[in-house]
DNA sequence: CAAGCTGAGATACATTTGTAACCACTAGCA
DNA sequence: TGCTAGTGGTTACAAATGTATCTCAGCTTG
């Protein structure tokens, strides 16, 4: 019998090393072995079960819910917040932004002259308006997309100017709408020194900050009226399951091929993958357009919350 | 609250570490801290219990020990820990205290809705860091004795709360002094309506878990300056060789006749002999204290570290 | 009986972990 | 307004741990 298969001595070694508190030379010494072979028995026990460390997991948080997301579609991070067991998609969008407001604020107290591109929707309002006193006055802040919209209730202008504001940095946006009336349009207006210049810093940008929207008639584009029923019907047909700045993209997070995708003015999903590109995602029903979007290997890290993160774990793992 | 108090802090870094498998520096990385605050961290979850390291098998070998101790005590069961040769008392009360909390966890097991008395001492506390990862929501745990002393370092309070935590179940404690001042407020006390009823629920607790004291001036009542130099004196001059739980006892386990027995507040031996009460002892020097409190007949399972029992078995049937 | 294998010791080295000393910040607080 | 205690970051260093390599003894096997 040698050595590293016998529980007996895996046993002993491991009582006096884990508690008795010898370390392995004392160990080794104690058994008459050697240092190594006592690191190699501790190894086995482990390995074996022998040992077994357990974790009082009533404070653990979501934790393994997040760690089983990064690792699935290979994020950089994951941050969950905590789960409140409603459906409160108020809340969820709240709390997301407060937490990506937290990571926002970390990465300018790295780099402070960085610059940051931004998404559009509540979650990113949310985020904005949790900056108070975070000084950054170097940051540059830019929208990702066309700012124009209709109704100018929430736009990716005012999430830039709230950045702006909050930190003492600049703010710059794309004085083009968000979605052109036509693909010519689009070329022309893309064509614009004024549009070029800030387009180009959105494309360089340090970090991006996302959110994600569901294809549905309750989605924010929809109620804005930025698109139309018919849009929204043709776009499932071609395959879309969400958007993100305005680019609609399939189940695998590919963007689809529908006349909307040639006259939206947004940082494309390729730029996104050379930058840090930071996803908010908040409430149940966007679950499976974040599926998708992670899915695209553009996203670096994701923000979500914690009801939802349960329930894309679930469907992934389980 | 500070990190190193942060239940949830060191749960998440406890499991990256242990769990995930990063090492110190990767877990700092991911919970945005530094190296040595996790090492930190690591430690106060070992302390706390938020995670314990549990071992499978007995060591073979000292069951002729066990038998010879069962026997001669007529105890229900005898364990000992593995031997060390040493006179290391630290890692002995370390060993009692795992090995305590073994079966602790076995009890619940088989019986969730158990109440457990527990007494004090440093083995007592560090049974009650080994139950991370137990529940027992149902579970009741209940101090044995008065558990105000002046320094709160160790109190029996500690003890129940650390099981109580671990387990999810409820910890009960007798708002009194551990010694009253005299004899007369003791009785006060005991006629406090607060003390009656958890009085009530520790006599008619399904298992005690009680450890044992020495009569010297090393023993932790005379280091904490619960007893004075003359009480030492005294109490020897009176027959005394230890105490379990306030209570003093002489040679044969009996109570001896003296003013600090009239005035220690907890669960009495008598009592004890009606429930399953098990010692812990750990360490040579409480070899003769063992004895004695053994020979009272109030005890029935013993737990003791191997040199002690080796000891203990060879003084009496050698 | 020699060649080849295997388990374990010896040794050396890289990495990880534990710890202490020192500094910076902040919240009370006189 | 400083003062102070508490908290946590930073750095550096010592100790412990993990791992690879080499060697040797005992065994198997042809």
């Amino acid at each position: 019998m040698t050595d590293l298969t016998d529980p007996e001595k895996m046993t002993r070694a491991a009582w006096l090393y884990h508690v008795a508190g010898l370390n392995q030379e004392a160990t080794a010494e104690r058994l008459g072995l050697t240092r190594a072979r006592v690191n190699k028995l501790l190894q086995a026990a482990r390995e074996t079960g022998i040992v077994s460390i357990r974790i009082n997991e009533r404070d653990l948080g979501l934790l393994k819910v997040e760690e089983a997301i990064r690792a699935r579609f290979g994020l950089g991070f994951c941050v969950a917040t905590p789960a409140l067991g409603t459906a409160d998609t108020d809340a969820a969008l709240r709390m997301v932004g407060v937490a990506g407001a937290g990571i926002l604020r970390e990465r300018l107290g790295a780099k402070p002259e960085a610059v940051i591109g931004t998404g559009w929707g509540r979650t990113l309002a949310h985020l904005s308006r949790q900056m108070a006193g975070i000084s950054a006055p170097q940051a540059r802040f830019i929208s990702l997309m066309g700012s124009l919209t209709a109704n100018a209730a929430v736009n990716p202008f005012d999430v830039v100017h709230a950045l702006a504001q909050a930190t003492g940095g600049s703010g710059y946006f794309l004085p083009v709408p968000f979605i052109a009336d036509s693909a010519g349009a689009r070329e022309t207006l893309l064509a614009q020194q004024a549009v070029r210049a800030p387009l180009a810093l959105a494309q360089k940008a340090d970090l991006a900050l996302i959110s994600v929207g569901e294809l549905t008639e309750a989605s924010l584009l929809r109620r804005e009226g930025t698109i139309s029923a018919r849009d929204v019907e043709t776009l499932r047909a071609a395959g879309a399951v969400g958007d993100t700045n305005g680019i609609f993209f399939d189940r695998s997070g590919a963007p689809v091929d529908h006349p909307l995708n040639a006259r939206s003015i947004a940082v494309g999903l390729d730029r996104l993958r050379e930058m840090e590109t930071v996803l908010l995602s908040g409430g149940r029903g966007k679950i499976d357009a974040t599926r998708a979007l992670l899915g695209s290997g553009a996203i670096a890290g994701l923000v979500i919350d914690g009801d939802s993160a349960i329930a894309l774990a679930d469907a992934e793992t389980g």
